[in-house]
DNA sequence: ATGAAAGCGCTAACAG
DNA sequence: CTGTTAGCGCTTTCAT
């Protein structure tokens, strides 16, 4: 590989001068030089070291991005955004998962910075309260991604899961439903899981609902535990007429249940759930769910970190809130 | 952040003896030299820059991965399973997107490159040869994921398409299908369109079927294609009794066609598709498919690369081949 | 068993 | 307008 000596030496200039074109300061520059050097720089197939580079300036132009379960396909989406916008802004991104595991979480930290990223993306695990302290108090630059972290003054790209969450009681309640459960995973500080509960909450109380406990499930964070909530809440002397999903792998587990206990959607249960996808207007029955802009907030949380690293200069903490979409397909009907 | 000079201040070293402590070589060092060395470390909380180390080893310990397009849930499976390799051997992962789109590709490869990744997964759009070449002529490590490219001598992870294709035709060919129409979008030296569509023809050959053009239906990569691709075949004179869809997005707009045009599955039609996700049993009906492992794929393809980064001496290619599993549900049944 | 010194490829004062 | 110089933080001979 030619380096920036190989130009310098081939233009008959200095390394100073190549530089210069290198990072495009022509202000003082005479254009026969300048020329002289791009030819050299073409004749040569010469480009700089990114690693040299980064050395000198300490810039790496390479955002990292942490999320909690890139097996969800919600994430893939929003990669596809985020990979576009850094793609726009000639940054590369670095991946990793923490799979909800904060130890896994630090470690990506850790190695993301290591490797010098500018800035990153957290989808956070909420388990880490003093790392993210950490990069506050040294001005690294970084998001939350989806979760913010409530004692954490850093910067957001959230959805509205409160509105979420009310939009699907609006809807139940608009269909005749009173007595509407919800299944979740457990909130451990996770602001989407317990906005979504206070969602589901306020919409009671704004209608004169009453609140029941036996109503709400909390799913142990392993395959299945969606069927046996489902299952219990069935079981109940007085069982809900419809459930609220919160996790698109809930969803899953409460057709699982539906299809292994013979419930018929929406007949003896309505379901609706969380996250949309291609593949959810085809499935038995074509269930209503909350969509989420992954896409658009995959572009925002990367533009928005991207801004951050070029103006580093103290802003205000910014918290950008997009708003989720209420589909209705067929799994829900008014109780019976 | 503090320096290996800092480190060797504060233990009254040389930096030379810090670096030692740092590369694990204790051979000739005394004991308490490195026990004042460690503390320093220890004290000042240091860690080497590896953007330093990297400029003098010409090693990043990152790999970079080329997906051809990051929204096919299958590669979410794939990334995961990449990212636990890299974990585990301390190997950081940059991943960009084509979206099929060779210019793209190009530019990805080239940030890569400019990047110092170690290594590239490439799932390649089969449409640059030209930079393949040359990554094999300057020994750039590779592999190949999921395609391969014939002309170009490199390892490869690949799944057994001619094998997923025959194992399709088999299952229907036994339920007594004649007539089997096949949907895929442009082959595109793209191996494994070129291959399920070989086992396709190989199948019926075998069989001694006869091959009929008007059942091989290439749809445009556009959203859509495929529902009016299912409504030719059926609106044909002598109509298929099954469709083998070799793409997951596919799989979904034969369900589309179905639901609009009201045939019943597998009454009047009987299908099978390419890939099986955790959502495929809830299909509206049930999805028989076959299931790739995704995960495994992304493990070796990982472990392959760095094995390759690791020892650079020239050694044969090699290509993994790992098999592919048919799943049987509720969309096929025998023909009326 | 340890240190001195050169240099990876680049940028950025500072001179001139 | 351009070149000289001094590093960025580390590794690696080569001495001793």
């Amino acid at each position: 590989m030619p380096t920036i000596y190989d130009v310098a030496k081939k233009a008959g200039v200095s390394k100073s001068s190549v530089s210069r074109v290198i990072n495009k300061r022509f202000e003082y520059m005479r254009d026969d030089t300048k020329k002289k050097i791009l030819d050299a720089i073409e004749e040569l197939n010469y480009t700089p070291n990114s690693l040299a580079q980064s050395l000198k300036t300490n810039r790496t132009k390479v955002i990292g991005i942490v999320l909690s379960d890139i097996a969800n396909p919600l994430w893939a989406e929003l990669l596809n955004g985020v990979q576009e916008e850094c793609m726009r802004s000639g940054y590369g991104l670095m991946v990793s998962s923490s799979n909800e595991k904060p130890e896994l979480e630090r470690e990506n930290i850790a190695i993301l910075r290591n490797k010098k990223a500018d800035g990153l993306i957290i989808n956070n695990t909420g388990q880490n309260q003093d790392i993210y302290q950490d990069l506050v108090k040294e001005k690294y630059p970084f998001v939350f991604l989806d979760r913010t972290y409530q004692d954490v003054q850093a910067d957001s790209v959230l959805v509205n899961n409160i509105l979420g969450a009310k939009k699907v009681m609006k809807h139940l309640i608009n269909q005749g439903h009173r007595r509407i459960a919800i299944v979740l995973y457990p909130t451990e500080n996770k602001s989407p899981r317990i906005e979504r509960l206070e969602g589901y909450k306020q919409a009671l109380a704004e209608n004169q609902l009453p609140f029941s406990q036996e109503l709400v499930k909390i799913c142990a964070p392993i395959r299945g535990s969606g069927i046996q909530a489902a299952q219990e809440l069935l079981s109940l002397p007085e069982p809900p007429t419809a459930i609220f999903s919160t996790h698109a792998f809930l969803n899953l587990e409460l057709l699982a249940a539906a299809k292994k206990s013979g419930w018929h959607i929406p007949k003896d249960v309505s379901i609706i759930g969380y996250d949309d996808f291609p593949w959810v207007p085809f499935l038995a029955p074509p269930l209503s769910t909350v969509s989420q802009p992954a896409h658009k907030m995959g572009v925002q949380a990367a533009a928005l970190i991207i801004n951050k690293i070029k103006r580093k200069r103290e802003v205000k903490s910014k918290t950008i809130l997009l708003e989720p979409t209420l589909i209705v397909r067929e799994s829900c009907s008014p109780p019976q």
